[in-house]
DNA sequence: AGCACGCCGACT
DNA sequence: GTCGGCGTGCTC
């Protein structure tokens, strides 16, 4: 080693460099450098080692946890490294396979390093200075068990209810105070600003049982009975209670009035003789559900061979598509893929779309493998977070979640599940990394020498293309289990129907008879309106003006609850003009229709009905959505009225009909994906209907009856519709025959944008020709006060290419920085955008 | 991403 | 005359 003696400082402190060990650390921002180099000193020379957390400062007061990505002995020439603060782990907290993912992705996706360590680190691993911290309520006022240092903290945060890192190191009086906040925090008694949002709340079930002098005394039930003796009901309700108590601990309340075909008046008059009592009991949501869900069910002859098929197909192929038509049993199929993984002691990676709203799925799993599964849940807090983070490298055999569970740090990984694989809520739209969560699991199960399955019943263009090409394997299964038939479907014209005057609102004539004759069956109704683009809005009949977001271009729309305008993309709100602002005109009326219009048309036509509705503004809530699915399955609603949710992996045995409300929407959509979207949309929604034994039915609406995405869902055939769509992405030159790049630049100025991305495009257009399109004005123009305007390119699959093609967008980027005025141009770029 | 430095308009 | 607006560049 050569001597490198320099000198330095860190804050206050100067120091003389006694060592020459440096580390390169990566930071969780995004920088354009993929890590900096940091001195260590001696007391910390033996514990720096490859990915654990230092802390570091960056910048002038600044302080992060960096990761170590790297040591060595050269002193940087340009600058004096500062030295790192303090040691933060014992051991990594990433491994070299992870790095290496981050490493593909910062690069597959053109972000930075600092970008991917965002998105991968559950926030209790990534404290910066900006970090709030907080009194932990629960943990009480004792801090008799605190140190001294503790003890101040705890103190000043009873008197100030939240401090920065950089109060705290000012009431301590020292520099390093990482370590402490970081004990503190396991000990319970501080939280992170971030968790405080998101209080758990445990649901609970309201529970029977005998008041006080029957409880312990049996000889009395005699009483008891002839004190009910005058309602026969009441008897029957104290007779399925002791029927279920012999069972189990806690009775509930529903399932006894179940039993007794009673309702809460019987039950409650019974507690009102003070023979009941009533009290509330805790519950986890999973044991709740996995009681009455069958235990393993056998295999059907498909599924037997499918299974057989897979393993063929898996000893040549790495990774292979399970096409599955709805209802054909899918899950089931995954499951034994499962177990026999766990027979080998193999890891097993489960990537859901919305993990929200696929509880169904993940209750059938856990209820299967019980604690063997680690849920990587978007609502735990940061705790739970880290324990399942931490599970993961311990070996925790399943892991299941979404996108972001790729992240974890596996330890044995051998086959990653990607269910509902062309689900487009895989992709990461808005901050970096915009990562497709399948793509990347992919490259994941690759470096793990893992397999993939990948199951859905429609699959993406892209995949469907790589089993032809031979680079997948494919596993088909045509049939639904249970021997249960595809719905039929009826495609109703409404220009037609408009003619004939038999529209009532957006309802067609059969579309009425329909939903009347189902409920009358006794089934229920799924009802799909698509929301995008058909909120309602409040426009003038005399001058057409209607009311626009003030930071975005798009027009506000109107959300009964509120009473008031908003916009989806801001969530500014402006309470409901009397006239019009442009004529003053009083003549406004609402146009379009959402979820709510359709449920409000719906309740006076067919007022007797009992209708909810699923969407975003009904699911806010954290039990909302379960509380809509729970009271469908019990059949207390006979139509259900949903957006996009209803299509994802909701499983519902009596639902007799599904009407689509106008189909046009979806398959007018003006990019190259829409005829894809509106394929898997309509498929996947027709799915819903017909579970059960009997054959169901699918209504879809639609003015353009002649579409031919209409035709190819009539057959379920995804063959055809994948054969004319697969000619016009290779006409048109879209994926999966080339790649598409998708920049976006923002600006609050209109002219400075314009000028910025012509200069950008006219950059790109000297190094890869026609390949760049644009600049076009985007659907939505503006957002929060930025114009936006996009720049496509398409490059051909040649890997020199397109890795030159991410070169020259950096450089091109930078060609618009260094124009005077242009240096807060913000540009965006979006590797295989949705 | 943050933060300080620096150069131009409306105020006591 | 300054206060503060934002545009610019740098951070190991």
């Amino acid at each position: 080693m050569s001597d490198s003696i320099f000198e330095g400082s860190v804050g206050e402190e100067h120091f003389i460099a006694k060592t020459n060990t440096f580390v390169e650390v990566i930071l969780p921002i995004a920088t354009p450098k993929p890590t900096y180099t940091y001195y260590v000193d001696e007391q910390h020379l033996d514990q720096v080692q490859f990915g654990i957390r230092v802390e570091v400062q960056f910048g002038k007061n600044k302080l992060y946890s960096g990761i170590v990505a790297g040591i060595h002995d050269k002193l940087p020439k340009s600058h004096t490294p500062k030295a790192i603060v303090n040691v933060m782990d014992d051991e990594p907290i990433i491994n070299q396979t992870q790095f290496r993912l981050w490493q593909w992705m910062a690069s597959y996706y053109a972000c930075t390093l600092g970008e991917v360590m965002n998105a991968a680190l559950p926030a209790n691993l990534k404290l910066s200075s900006e970090t709030r911290i907080l009194l932990n309520p629960d943990y009480g006022d004792d801090f008799s068990d605190l140190n001294d240092r503790e003890y101040l903290i705890a103190e000043a945060l009873t008197l100030q209810a939240e401090l920065k890192i950089e109060d705290v190191r000012k009431i301590i009086g020292q520099y390093t105070v990482y370590p402490l906040i970081k004990k503190l925090l396991e000990e319970g008694v501080l939280y992170l600003k971030e968790e405080m949002l998101e209080k758990y709340k445990p649901k609970t079930v309201k529970c029977v049982r005998l008041a006080v002098p029957y409880r312990n005394q049996e000889e009395l039930l005699d009483e008891a009975f002839s004190k009910l003796s005058r309602s026969n009901r009441q008897v029957e309700a104290l007779m399925a209670f002791i029927q279920e108590a012999r069972k189990e601990g806690d009775v509930s309340k529903v399932k006894i009035q179940e039993i007794a075909g009673v309702d809460s008046s019987v039950t409650r008059a019974i507690e009102q003789k003070g023979i009941f009592e009533f009290y509330d009991k805790e519950v986890s949501r999973i044991s709740k559900y996995g009681k009455d869900l069958d235990a393993i069910t056998s295999l059907s002859d498909q599924q037997i061979s499918a299974l057989t098929e897979l393993r063929t197909q898996f000893e040549e192929k790495n990774v292979v598509l399970l096409h599955g038509v709805t209802g054909s049993g899918k899950t089931r199929v995954y499951i034994e893929v499962i177990q026999a993984a766990l027979a080998r002691g193999e890891q097993v990676l489960y990537l859901l779309p919305e993990i929200a709203l696929t509880t169904q799925i993940i209750m059938r799993l856990q209820k299967m493998f019980g604690d063997k599964i680690a849920v990587y849940h978007s609502k735990l807090n940061s705790n739970e977070r880290v324990e399942v983070y931490k599970s993961a490298s311990a070996g925790a055999p399943i892991l299941i979640g979404p996108r972001s569970t790729l992240f974890l740090p596996f330890k044995n990984l051998k086959w990653v599940i990607v269910d509902e694989e062309h689900d487009g809520s895989y992709k990461q739209h808005d901050p970096n990394p915009r990562y497709h969560g399948r793509d990347t699991a992919i490259y994941l199960a690759h470096l793990h020498g893992a397999k993939v399955l990948l199951g859905t019943a429609t699959p993406a263009v892209e995949t469907f293309h790589h089993t032809k090409t031979g680079k997948y394997g494919i596993v088909t299964m045509k049939e639904r289990f249970g021997g249960s038939v595809l719905p039929k479907l009826e495609i109703i014209d409404l220009k037609d129907q408009t003619k004939k005057q038999q529209m009532q609102s957006h309802f067609s004539l059969p579309m009425i008879e329909g939903i009347k004759a189902t409920v009358a069956a006794g089934k229920q109704v799924i009802l799909f309106q698509n929301r995008r683009g058909y909120s309602p809005t409040l426009r003038c009949e005399s001058c057409g003006w209607s009311s626009e977001c003030v930071h975005c271009d798009v027009t506000l729309t109107y959300h009964k609850h509120t009473n008031k305008l908003q916009c989806h993309y801001c969530g500014y709100a402006k309470d409901i003009p009397k006239e019009c602002p442009a004529c003053g005109s009083a003549k406004l009326h609402m146009q379009g229709f959402g979820t709510e219009k359709v449920e409000d048309d719906l309740k006076v036509y067919l007022p007797e009905l009992r209708v909810s509705r699923l969407d975003l503004d009904t699911v806010r809530g954290k039990n909302a959505l379960l509380n809509i699915i729970q009271d469908f399955e019990e059949r207390k609603v006979d139509v259900l009225i949903g957006t996009q949710m209803v299509t994802k992996g909701l499983d519902f045995e009596n639902v007799g009909l599904v009407g689509v409300l106008n189909s046009d929407m979806t398959l007018s959509y003006p990019d190259f994906r829409a005829s894809e979207r509106g394929f898997q949309l309509l498929t996947q929604v027709s799915g819903r209907s017909g579970r059960g034994k009997e054959r169901g039915t699918v209504m879809v609406q639609a003015y353009d009856t002649n579409h031919p995405v209409l035709q190819e869902i009539g057959t379920a055939d995804y063959g055809s519709f994948f054969a004319r769509e697969i000619q016009e992405r290779q006409a048109f030159k879209y994926p999966p025959y080339h790649r598409l790049i998708k920049v976006t630049l923002k600006h609050k100025k209109p002219s400075v944008l314009n000028t910025a991305a012509k200069i950008y495009a006219h950059f790109l257009r000297n190094k890869l020709g026609d390949r760049v399109i644009g600049p076009a004005i985007p659907s939505v123009s503006r957002i929060r006060g930025y114009y936006l305007l996009d720049i496509m390119i398409k490059l051909e699959l040649n890997a020199k290419l397109i890795s030159f093609a991410k070169k020259q967008l950096h450089a091109a980027a930078q060609d618009v920085h260094s124009e005077r005025g242009f240096s807060t141009v913000r540009i965006n770029v979006d590797v295989d955008p949705n």
